[in-house]
DNA sequence: GTACAACCTGGGTGCAACACCTAGGTCAAT
DNA sequence: ATTGACCTAGGTGTTGCACCCAGGTTGTAC
C-alpha cells in the first residue's frame, strides 16, 4: 500500500497526475481511515499500468475512462477499443496533414525572409515580412479565401 | 464602421472570436456611444487581416499580442517574427516526430489486433488487446520505461 | 403600435491534461 | 521540539475559442 508520491514515483508520472487520475475517477485507492491519505494497492497499480498503455496508444482519458467502465460492467471492451483506435487515427491522420501544411508555409516563409530586409511598421502596415508573405501566396482576401 | 457580426461575416470568422479577440486587445474597435455596440473601421480590418495571416502562418495569439505590441511603440517587429516562426518551427517539427512514432504504434496496434478476439474482462485483465500489445512491445514496465 | 427576428452587451462555463500554488495537517528522524 | 518531506482539498492557469444566459436594441412587417 503506497502513498501517492511513492506510487508516482514507481510509474514515473508526478503525483499530480496520480491525483489527477484519482480526482477523475480513473484510479480508486482506499483511503487511510488515521489521517486520510490515498494508499494504492496492487489493483490500482494495474489499473495505472493499463492507463498508461493506453495513453501510450494515443487513447484520451475520457476513452479510458469508458474503457474501464465498460471492463468494471462485466463486458469486453474491445470493440469500443477496436473502434477508438481506429477513429484516433484517422484523427491524427488529419491533424498530421494540416501539420504538414503549416509547416510548409512556415518554412518557405521562414526561408523567403532571408533576403527581407527588417522594416519600421507604419500606419498601412504592421509587419511587411507578413503581409508580404501573406498577399505573395493569394491569400490577401480573406473574406473569400478558402478553408485551409 | 461595421459592428460585430458583419465584421465577422466579411472575414470568414465567428462573431465571437473576433469578441474574443477584442477582448485580449488584438482588436480596439471605437463604441457607438448611443448603444455601446462595437463599431469596427478600416484600421480594425488591417488589424485582423494581419492577424489573420500571422495565425495561418503559426503564430499564437500570444505571439501575435507580442507583434502588435512592438509595432505599436514603433519599433520593427521583424526581429521577434523571425525568432518566433524559427521557435514554432522547431516545436512543430518535434510534434510531429512525436505524432509520427504515435502514429506508428497506432497502425501496429490496429492491425495486430485483427487477428485477435475479444475476450471478457478478468480480475487480472482489463482489456487483453492493450496490455498484450504492451507487453509485447517491451514497455511493459512503466516503471523503467524511458521517455518517449 | 406591436410583434418578431436578428442583433447587441457583459459575463460565465466548458474543453484536455495536467502543473503549480495555497493553507494547513502528518510523520519520521534527530 | 524542530526540521524536512510528505499529505489533504481546493483553486488557478494554460490555448482558442464555442456556447449559453439574461436582458437591451434595432429594423421590418403587419
Amino acid at each position: 500500500m503506497k502513498t501517492v508520491t511513492e506510487f508516482a514515483r514507481r510509474f514515473n508520472v508526478s503525483a499530480d497526475t496520480i491525483r489527477h487520475y484519482t480526482k477523475l475517477g480513473l484510479l480508486s485507492p482506499e483511503r487511510d481511515t488515521a489521517n486520510g491519505y490515498r494508499r494504492y494497492g496492487i489493483q490500482q497499480e494495474r489499473r495505472l499500468r493499463f492507463l498508461l498503455s493506453a495513453k501510450r496508444l494515443g487513447f484520451s482519458l475520457k476513452d479510458i475512462r469508458e474503457i474501464l467502465d465498460m471492463a468494471a460492467s462485466g463486458d469486453t471492451p474491445c470493440p469500443i477499443v477496436r473502434k477508438l483506435i481506429d477513429q484516433r487515427l484517422e484523427a491524427i491522420r488529419e491533424e498530421m496533414r494540416d501539420a504538414q501544411k503549416l509547416m510548409a508555409r512556415m518554412e518557405s516563409a521562414s526561408s523567403d525572409w532571408r533576403d527581407l530586409p527588417d522594416r519600421a511598421p507604419s500606419g498601412e502596415s504592421i509587419c511587411h515580412l507578413i503581409e508580404t508573405w501573406d498577399s505573395a501566396n493569394s491569400f490577401g482576401d480573406h473574406a473569400i479565401s478558402p478553408a485551409d
